[in-house]
DNA sequence: ATAGATGCAAATGTTTTGCAGGAAA
DNA sequence: TTTCCTGCAAAACATTTGCATCTAT
């Protein structure tokens, strides 16, 4: 099985705050980390379902809470008012395809160092940035004849 | 009394769209070119009671999406799960305090420019943009002992 | 044994919708 | 007098919380 850093990474993070492994938190940390990226709650809870039943909505809130707090998940919420999460990793912005939802991580210096330079001229302190591009994907403007698959 | 440019460019929509025009319609109208900017749904709902109590949320809510569709009003969804209208204008981002809430607007060229080319690095065709820089404004970084005053 | 976790149901907060009555054209 | 609006109450959503029960430690 993969993941093993990960794994142990939560079971560190649990032990130093005293909280408590539970089959339940396994699972969940286990769909979360077979993700490709960027899935929701409302997936996770479904994937968990499947070897889990009676998971319940509530502790996958809780939890992926908990691999927030733990640095192994990162929230993130674009336009459709759903939280989402990815693994935690370097910074980066998001692509978002506005007809089938795919979603691209890029990351570009250029835009960094602009943005530092703007909050200073305003004399801003920046703790944290969002940006993200909304348009086409490439397969996406090929056919686009063919109405949105899977909007997201 | 100003906006008369935006009353008569909504008078204008009302008709070409064979909708009417209300008092209602107006007093919201009214209220949201009088705001400065960035104002939340419930600021308006409570601005527009004082001088018309019993128009009801419901229609704020409709009236500004009429707003957004008529091109007078643009909705910014910010890190904090309500939604704000600003008076259309030129495209923008912005620098949000997460102390007092401050909102400043910012504009630049050079970071427009990176972002074209790295969806075209993509294949994607960007249809719009969101960018905001959360962190602390020079007046809360001055004060930073003091807490938050007003969350936004 | 005991601190902490779970799952249900109910609450939250924001925005939307159904509908019967009311106002603009 | 017809079409569109309004306001209320209820619904919709996504997420959170209270609480009694259960379970790692």
């Amino acid at each position: 099985m993969a993941h093993e850093v990960e794994h142990r990474s939560l079971a560190r993070y649990l032990e130093e705050h005293s909280l408590k492994r539970t089959k339940q938190r396994d699972a969940i940390l286990e769909v979360f980390l077979e993700a490709t990226g960027h899935i929701t709650s409302e997936e996770i809870y479904k994937r968990v379902q499947k070897e889990h039943p009676g998971i319940g909505y509530t502790t996958v809130y809780r939890t992926m809470k908990l691999l927030c707090d733990a640095g192994l998940a990162n929230e993130r919420r674009f336009d459709d008012s759903v939280t989402r999460y990815e693994i935690a990793q370097e910074h980066h912005d998001h692509l978002v395809c506005v007809r089938c939802g795919k979603i691209v991580e890029f990351e570009c210096r250029m835009i960094e160092s602009s943005q530092e330079e703007i909050a200073a001229r305003y004399g801003f302190q920046v703790l944290r940035h969002r940006h993200e591009l909304y348009g086409h994907c490439e397969s996406c403007r090929e056919q686009r004849e063919t109405p949105p698959s899977s909007e997201a």
